[in-house]
DNA sequence: CGGTGCGTTGACATTTCTCAACTGTTGTGG
DNA sequence: CCACAACAGTTGAGAAATGTCAACGCACCG
């Protein structure tokens, strides 16, 4: 009855790591498959949390609008992320807006209403929850020290070296996860800011660019600016 | 046995509200008061979980080394809150420094070993944590917006404005929890720079101060200040 | 093919930081 | 109890970083 594709889809979270199978069975029962197209909306701020999401493909943002309507984004989720776990397990109202940001957006919502159920009888799952609760506090708190840093040019060499790379030879080749528009938003500075310290850094050879993926030339030098504050 | 005062001083946590008498004997029988003189070290980056915290008088910072050596301030919390949480209950080493920042500070420790095993055990007690894991989230969240905010009279707006604070007729009184200097670096500014925003607003009539006492006279214009971006 | 929006660049305005001096407060040892 | 050290807080002047506004190229999409 249940797709055992979606519960092999689920066993790679780690919500869900070691559980037995009949727990899983009654947890995938109330799981869906949801596709999204850029801009659909998922949920919004002030719904009654029915359900928290993992990203199976494509890409998610959650933010609010502040008072004068601009949009401030909190998270920006790819694939294997998983969001709103806290709004459920908390069961307040979801804190903020969810909207697909890729064309092909595919999710796995797990319902609340079951879920919570089985929470509550079965101390493995709570324990499997808190660890992810616990994940997403490491990552906001990085998240506070990195804006914490005085100087954009700390923080932009400070989000690149964390991000995942690929060691090719002498060099380090990453991928930006994020349009350069979203990843000033992402480090509090604006787009001109942005493009301009990568712009310094070319001319300066500590990295080469071309659209959204970098080289880093000199990592050394990178880490040296992320720690102490020099800006080339 | 066990301290009553203790198991009452434990249950005003939301931690632990509700709980059966018999698992509160169990906890209390792993907790003990910690007092704490100004700067003394409650825990340090790197060790194991022993225990987490309850702040009942005094105050502690959670605070992090960066490579040049500076401190990287995390928390300030005071009367009434909770830390560690985290720690304990993903069995990850602390992954920040404590120190206690008052004279007399005294906490309620949590021991980690019986705690975890009962955690294991007891459905709601899981929930409960859960709960509070996402009031940390939340106030993380919050943190994050409030420091992705451009302007520097903005971010210190904002955070008064969420101060508690006492009306006493036409004017709003507040009271800062944190010295000056620590409040700057909390909002990522420097104090040459509170200063001279505090000085600002008091010439410009909004609020009047003296030491660690505000009286906002003009709270729609602070408001203004926080929404948008004007700085006077 | 034309529009729409991202990314870049330039010139300029503004904010914020840095450095330095000075003041006031607090706590401590003589 | 006082004098003094140590440190938080304030203020000023100048430098540096960052934001704003505007123009333009370029890619992508319909």
């Amino acid at each position: 009855m249940t797709d055992p594709e979606l519960i092999a889809d689920l066993r790679l979270l780690p919500h869900f790591r070691g559980l037995p199978p009949d727990l899983m069975e009654a947890i995938a029962a109330d799981c869906k498959r949801v596709r999204f197209s850029a801009g659909d909306v998922i949920f919004s701020e002030g719904e009654p949390p029915r359900a928290f999401f993992c990203v199976r493909r494509g890409a998610v943002k959650v933010y609010r609008l502040t008072q004068d309507g601009h949009e401030q984004v909190l998270h920006h989720l790819g694939e294997g992320h998983t969001f709103a776990e806290a709004a459920v397990l908390s069961m307040r109202a979801y804190p903020a807006h969810a909207v697909a940001v890729k064309a092909e957006t595919e999710l796995i919502a797990i319902g609340a209403g079951r879920f919570l159920q089985l929470f509550r009888e079965e101390p493995r799952l709570a324990a499997a929850m808190v660890s992810s609760l616990s994940m997403w506090l490491i990552g906001l708190t990085e998240r506070i020290e990195e804006l914490s840093v005085a100087s954009a040019a700390a923080r932009l060499a400070h989000y690149l070296l964390r991000l995942p790379s690929k060691v090719e030879g002498e060099l380090v080749v990453l991928e930006l996860p994020l349009a350069k528009k979203e990843l000033a938003a992402h480090l509090a500075i604006t787009p001109e800011t942005l493009s301009r310290l990568l712009r310094r850094w070319r001319d300066a050879g500590v990295v080469r660019s071309r659209g959204r993926t970098l080289e880093v030339l000199d990592e050394r030098l990178l880490v040296a600016i992320a720690d102490r504050d020099e800006p080339a």
